[in-house]
DNA sequence: TTGTAAGCGTTATCAC
DNA sequence: GTGATAACGCTTACAA
């Protein structure tokens, strides 16, 4: 049996709107019955409806969080972070793993509308104009994360991709390496490409660029088997490559499987640097050096700053946040 | 703006009943009507709105999936299977990583019941009591994901843990092993226990196993630091080891990395079997052989598990899915 | 084929 | 302090 207000407010000999209002802590009722009232809420083990109460306030506390699935390891870090704060918010969060890239995006983006969303976050996948513009017809906040939109404005929470791939070549090239490849990830303008000009702008501050960028090879995407596939290219391309940045972690892995399995070995005859700094950077062998991105933090940031939004109405302006190298065993000083 | 059925109803000159019929394709209107009304919906772009849909059908096309976060690499895959169902069926899902394993258990099944879930799985943590009966309390149906309880009869998916170790157990058997070693993640009596007791009676059943249990390291969790710290306390009480069956991925992993550490080559000076295969297993080096538990399958049975009983009322039973090894290059065959 | 109106479980605006 | 009662946006008898 599940109680409604009514039972209480019968069973406690007073009205609904005073059990309402006791609930909601508002004044108006005296010491005695909010004990009285407190006591049935009690022994009928009653909770209030937040769906007929998102119905009369127009606040379901629920945002939603859009995903591309592309790796669980990454988005499963920004989620707990986002859940984090949601959940000290008595809010809670519907998940959409866009399944092949963005395919069904539109399709959640209806069902969130639909189930009134409060607010929504939407991670690490190009913001395009027929999501915007529905976005702003459903009329909710809305945070980037882990992405940014050239094209509108609207705030996000990410790291700067080209100032961290810059840090990753510089830290190589501080490691006294000058013949330095790079396996990308594709190019899109908001990861791929940014972290290639910070890469060929580290090199060329320190007079290394080949001129024909034979030192870079061009994946497709982020994921492991593209580093596995692409590194044997990359090495023929660029022979006496004696350190590789990778634009992921993903892309690191393959690329270090690849080059073990043709005999080299991680860092004496090749240092290689990652992206990320996925739990699995750790457990690799010999652990990855990478450059972080605090996914976590990322995740409540962005949370938090949707909640500002909603609670005190006011933009939230974009965060850069800050990367680290993550120094492990898969660079070698030369 | 925002509009709702009176705006259609009152636009297409039709009472909202008409409206909520032709949304809902039940009979009583003619053609006529119907694609008035359409259009109208079209040109204002209107959606339904779920929260008072909900309120009124006591459905509300949301599922909770409540999981530990212990690991975000499980947790994943099980997420996407149970998504892929859940969406297909119009519904969405709730997630909570109940932190610090369980501590705040109870406190999102108070506000997963506030929010009238349709259903709930309840994935890879024990149900005590206390959840058991709370969620009795909510009437709503539940299904275990990756666990089962012996206390109470609820229907769950998982794989027959006792049995996937016998099989790791006896491939290194096959393997021509005989001084098998294993890593545990725990004592609990859903996953910790069984897999103890399917590893032992391989050994036994092939008169392999040692008196005292030697071979055998406890460990406190299942995660890869734990490998890490306690591979070289097995291998020092067990040193003639020339295999090792760990109970997670997470575990082989670390102690592929104390092994290696020591200068031991894998899997020339021993052969290791993990449990899971997550992606990490893949992508380790060398790969890694595990026994697989098809977590996306099983998030998916779960799911759909869940919507049947939604719609048919029935119970549904257990499944026990079909582990298999995945061999990989972490086992040499003496 | 269509409309009226009650009801879903709350909150909020009035009165008293 | 407290209680009627009208919303909130929908569905669904019941009438017509």
């Amino acid at each position: 049996m599940v109680y409604t207000i009514k039972d209480v407010a019968k069973q406690a000999r007073v009205s609904t709107a005073t059990v309402s209002r006791i609930l909601n802590n508002q004044p108006g009722y005296s010491e005695k019955t909010k004990a009285k009232v407190l006591q049935v809420i009690e022994e009928l083990g009653y909770e209030p409806n937040a769906v007929a109460r998102g119905l009369v306030k127009k606040r379901t506390h629920t945002i939603g969080v859009l995903f591309p699935s592309v790796s669980s390891l990454f988005s499963g870090k920004l989620l707990s972070g986002i859940e984090s704060v949601t959940h000290a918010k008595e809010s809670s969060v519907i998940v959409c793993h866009t399944q092949e890239l963005g395919s069904k995006t539109m399709k959640y983006l209806h069902l969130l509308n639909e189930k009134r969303i409060d607010g929504l976050i939407f991670a690490s996948e190009v913001l395009k104009g027929e999501y915007y513009d529905y976005i702003q017809k459903m009329g909710v906040p809305l945070v980037l994360l882990a992405t940014e939109s050239p094209e509108f404005q609207v705030p996000y929470v990410k790291v700067s991709d080209y100032q961290a791939s810059y840090s990753a070549a510089r830290y190589l090239i501080e490691k006294g390496h000058t013949k330095i490849g790079m396996i990308s990830g594709g190019d899109d303008v908001i990861a791929g490409i940014p972290r290639i000009e910070g890469f060929k702008q580290a090199l060329k501050d320190h007079a290394l660029l080949p001129l024909n960028e034979e030192n870079i090879f061009w994946g497709e995407d982020f994921g492991y088997k593209e580093g596995k596939k692409n590194f044997p290219f990359l090495l023929k391309r660029f022979p006496n490559m004696t350190a590789l940045f990778c634009a992921s972690d993903h892309l690191a892995m393959g690329a270090m499987s690849a080059a073990v399995e043709i005999g080299m070995k991680i860092p004496e005859d090749l240092s290689i640097i990652g992206y990320d700094n996925l739990p699995i950077a750790e457990m690799a062998t010999p652990p990855l050096t990478t450059v972080e991105q605090p996914l976590e933090e990322m995740g409540k940031r962005a949370a938090a700053g949707l909640f500002r939004m909603l609670e005190s109405g006011d933009k939230m302006r974009a965060e850069i946040m800050p990367h680290q190298i993550i120094e492990r065993k898969t660079v070698k000083h030369l």
